[in-house]
DNA sequence: CAAATAGTGTCTCTGAGACAGTATGAG
DNA sequence: CTCATACTGTCTCAGAGACACTATTTG
């Protein structure tokens, strides 16, 4: 092997929630340079023996200090120009990872300072005009992340946009316990439209395995108290949940 | 960067073409060790001021004899098990490819012999039964594919199944000009199912962009002359094409 | 002529979207 | 009570599937 080119391979992540109705990601600081004290994504080093997965989760669990059990993590794609690191050739292998709210700051984290970030505020103006987002790494304008991480976030945003339409992924952004509505939100937060309250819920429940009712309801709330769910066993939605025109 | 793990990183290629209604891939016979006289997806190391792209672009070149105008070109998926290539840590990062049926042989090979196999014969047993193939890398079972390729495969082909449901990528197995009857058949192919030729024909050309008539028709076959067709500009499709149950 | 394939018309059923109306909590 | 939100029922329209029918070629 020693004839041919040697790289580093590294893994970043986009990790994705849903807070205070908007599309956060998790971002560090970088503590040291290149991009010195910019936002970049959370990821590092694959070692020596170590799967790209099990990468993947580890990184997970150091940045947000636990492997949250309702965790979705897929990966993304790879990203290898020879110029998107200044230090020398490196090799990305990005993973997606959806988390609902956590109700605590994120603990354990060995970067300087995690932090939850709305997308918006990282792709120039509207948020949900359809295309990518103005700013990206490249020429025009010097990105709000480090290396190529803007690209990297703007593929992962694009790829949860995509797999909530036909997949109960949009529920791995919920707690354990849910309510229709509470899941509509996260709909309409990451495609940002309103939807129908009404159709959705048919929808929802009538789509089978897609939630289960778990019996109680909310309390303490305004207006009538709501069904709790919990997540069903499907993974696929027949027919697909459509994005409004 | 002295103090991270070095890494080899290829690039290996799913190529997909459908000839003789049946979907095939481009293989070549490995002519040396490990796997010595195997099958195995085509790829190469990337080289160390080339960007992933382009080193599949090159490969799928130097495999194919040439960069063919209307081959669609994807990135995949990346595979990085610590124990996938017994001579060291290689990450590679896969692409897929489809292509028309070529009429000639795959020229400019500079692999030992390289050359369509139908996808049926690598994935034991029926093939379009729903799940991931029987004979994937692993346990059980020797493989009838290099390294881990059999499971970088049946991603591709999965990819290839799920893409051509709500994108015009079916168009990309087709000639320049093609008709409805062709486009149905790679259809039927890759998805191993019949489909009725009335709906499909109303489907296809009440899609706005999904091809153009090109005013010509077809000769010298049996039965109603058919109209020919060009790619169109859309590349989604809304709605999506449906599978049958 | 028959056989084969291309293409059109039409019916039915499913499911999405719009939205009236009812149920049940908080204040 | 009002207000807000949860949930149900019903109408309409678009589109998928089934399939009768017509069109145009070869043999």
């Amino acid at each position: 092997m020693a004839e041919y080119p040697a790289f580093a391979v590294t893994v970043d992540l986009v990790v994705l929630t849903v807070r205070d109705r908007r599309l956060c990601a998790l971002l560090i600081r970088r503590g040291e340079p290149p991009y010195l004290g910019d936002h970049a994504l959370p990821g590092g080093f694959v070692r020596p023996d170590e799967d790209l997965p099990d990468a993947a989760v580890r990184e997970l669990a150091e940045e947000t200090g636990l492997a949250h059990p309702s965790a979705h993590l897929e990966q993304l794609a790879s990203y290898g120009d020879p110029g998107r690191d200044p230090r020398g050739r490196v090799v990305t292998v990005a993973y997606l990872a959806l988390l609902p709210d956590l109700p605590a700051p994120v603990a354990g984290s060995d970067a300087a300072g995690a932090e939850w970030v709305p997308v918006a505020r990282l792709q120039g103006g509207r948020y949900g005009n359809g295309g990518r987002p103005a700013v990206t790494a490249g020429a025009g304008g010097r990105s709000l992340l480090a290396f190529d991480h803007a690209r990297i976030l703007a593929d992962g945003v694009e790829r949860a946009r995509a797999k909530i339409e036909y997949t109960s992924l949009a529920a791995a952004f919920c707690p354990a316990e849910f309510t229709i509505a509470q899941l509509r939100e996260v709909y309409e937060t990451i495609w940002g439209v309103p939807l129908d309250p009404r159709n959705f819920h048919r929808k929802i429940t009538g789509t089978p395995g897609f939630v289960e009712p778990v019996g109680r309801s909310t309390t303490g709330e305004r207006g009538r108290p709501a069904q709790l769910y919990r997540r069903g066993d499907a993974s696929l939605l027949h027919p697909a949940m459509l994005r409004p025109a």
